[in-house]
DNA sequence: AAGTTGACCTGAGGGC
DNA sequence: TGCCCTCAGGTCAACT
């Protein structure tokens, strides 16, 4: 599910609710995530004041007075506010729980497991948030950036730009549209593509991920918000998902690339 | 070094 | 209806 929109979806949705407040317990009821939830993490939060909620790439930086949280959302994650009186149901490892007049939760729900909840006294160093690469939505990123990490490579330009390492947040739904909008083959090698294109393509990338934003995220199966509404962007999807369905600029049938791992989606005719 | 594949999990959907 | 197979929004580790 969540790719940089639907984190930053998610970030926007709890920050009334998580910004000042003070944690009053950490209730977790599955620990085997990506990675085991420490131990002692409920120990360590309690009475803890959230100062900030921050994201790099897919990952949320809950800031605390002391530490941050790392939250990831693997593939299947959400984080919705909930009151404290609504039962959890089966996928739903932890409840951070927030102390104030009216109490409430932001529950973690998770089936695949693919997700994190981590602690770290200084976030933006941690080797999971250390090496990404710029954000696309912030100074750093443009065409010479990608065409610079791209030279020489064989490497498919959908999976460098699913690298997080070269940018960060970039998952196979905005790839996938981002070529589409930038008319480029996804299994392109990175090294045969021209400077303008490449400044055609970053310029898709921050087009895709802004509207993404503004539309509250895709919801393909079962993304919601923190507010539990889904989002909207899969109704602006040109290819993502629509194998045979007619390209939207040339009505070409939408084709899917097999083989090795995830699928990409193509018009034939649009995209070179 | 760069590129490719497997691994981690659950649940949904299609075919028979 | 039910079983089995395939696939899914991520990404690290271990191979070639």
């Amino acid at each position: 599910m969540p790719e940089l929109p639907e984190v930053e979806t998610t970030r926007r949705g709890l920050i009334p609710w998580m910004r000042g407040a003070t944690i009053a317990d950490l209730v977790v009821r599955e620990p085997r995530l990506r990675w085991p939830i420490p131990a002692d993490l409920a120990v360590r939060l309690r009475g803890r004041v959230v100062t900030d909620l921050t994201r790099r790439g897919k990952y949320l930086i809950v800031s605390l007075d002391k530490g941050a949280l790392i939250v990831h959302l693997g593939m299947s994650g959400s984080l919705r506010v909930v009151g404290p009186e609504v039962p959890p149901g089966p996928s739903e490892p932890f409840d951070l729980v927030l102390a104030g007049a009216s109490p409430m939760a932001v529950r973690m729900r998770d089936p695949r497991r693919f997700g994190a909840l981590l602690f770290s006294e200084d976030p933006l160093h941690h080797p999971l948030i250390a090496p990404l690469g710029p954000e696309p939505l912030e100074a750093g990123f443009d065409g010479a950036y990608l065409r610079a990490r791209g030279r020489g490579r064989t490497i498919a330009i959908r999976d460098l730009l699913l690298n997080g390492h070269i940018v960060a947040g970039i998952g196979n739904i905005y790839a996938n549209e981002a070529l589409f909008e930038a008319g480029i083959h996804p299994g392109r090698a990175a090294g045969r593509i021209s400077a303008d294109r490449y400044e055609v393509l970053a310029q898709a990338v921050i087009a895709v991920l802004s509207r993404a934003v503004e539309a509250g995220g895709t919801t393909l199966k079962d993304f919601a918000g923190s507010d539990g509404r889904p989002g909207y962007f899969q109704l602006q999807l040109r290819v993502y998902g629509r194998e045979g369905r007619p390209c939207p600029r040339c009505a070409t049938p939408i084709a899917r690339l097999s083989g090795g791992g995830r699928s990409g989606y193509y018009c034939l005719k649009c995209q070179r």
